[in-house]
DNA sequence: ACGAGCATGTAACCTGTTACATGATTCA
DNA sequence: TGAATCATGTAACAGGTTACATGCTCGT
């Protein structure tokens, strides 16, 4: 379905895709070169996108159909159909009663310190797209902006939550 | 993994960690019944869980062993092999741009609703959880509280922001 | 005695991952 | 001409899902 999504916005092979996955898309929404290839197949069988021209070394571009699109919105409207919400993060805090203290608050500082280097690395993404692109005017950027908006408040509220944990957990010293 | 982490706050059944995975663990890692019977006898014959009891029926009371605790203080050190972070939610933000802008700000106001009824959900599970369990001297209570915040602060960042990007979008308009 | 709930398991299927495999083109 | 990169594909496996299947036991 990122699949879909990504010919939506503009026609490439397989290799371009693969491109978009490992740079803007990874953070979001990770995939390998051989589901994307079988996933093209399978649209492609599927009605949903077809070949639209063909370059050098057998080089297919594909391009959003019709039906495509009416499948893309159909899906972008109802979010029942997604994969259950699995974070092991989060499991890991449940589980943090298990290991001695000493080892929950290290866990707890590093989480503390990973989301504040996911921070600076999600500032830099987003001030080198944010100049280049003018998201003023394009759509697709404005969202991708908006994307990676999310990610960096998200980073905050974990940094924030983690030393909070943090100082409960002092204050639960006897 | 989840299954282990369970079983080291204190022994039970399948069918025991089935309930506290419908109950408490469903919101941070769901798991199907089937998932779990296969996954239990996967861990008895690694030796990290063993059986300490049959009761009626043929229940077995499973029982973490050694083995299992450090297997257990291992995953917890070590998030290299978490399964990667898909989330279809901000696919479909970085897709936005695909459908017309009053479905786009439609999306986004249900997102902020989702949110806002989500806190209930969850304001309501931490006050019945908090008073009952001693969060003071649990420490499992303590943490399990602590996930329950991450959810919290979650869905009011996630609130928060969809309202910002609606009104980044007016702010656009000509 | 019978229904609700306890308790476990199997089979078919789908998705995603890693590793393997192949060949074409460009450019230095 | 040889290396880098373009470009696609297959096979084996791991993990998860749904649906199917079976039997016991407790309380009324």
């Amino acid at each position: 379905m990122a699949a879909l999504g990504l010919l939506a916005q503009r026609p490439g092979s397989g290799y371009d895709l693969l491109k978009l996955f490992e740079n803007s898309m990874a953070n979001v929404w990770p995939a390998t070169q051989s589901q994307l290839y079988s996933e093209l197949n399978k649209l492609a069988d599927g009605g949903l996108i077809e070949v639209c021209d063909i370059g050098p070394r057998g080089r297919k571009v594909y391009r959003i159909t019709t039906a495509g699109r009416a499948e893309l919105r159909r899906w972008m409207a109802d979010p029942d159909e997604d994969p259950p919400f699995r974070s092991a993060s989060l499991l890991r805090v449940f589980l943090l009663g298990q290991i001695p203290a000493r080892q929950a608050r290290q866990h707890l500082k590093e989480t503390v310190e990973q989301s504040h280097a996911e921070i600076a690395r999600l500032s830099e993404l987003r001030d080198k797209v944010g100049l280049t692109d003018s998201a003023q005017a394009d759509d697709d950027a404005f969202f991708a902006l908006a994307a990676l908006d999310y990610g960096l408040r998200l980073n905050a509220m974990q940094a924030e939550w983690a030393h909070d944990v943090l100082a409960r957990m002092e204050g639960r010293r006897k």
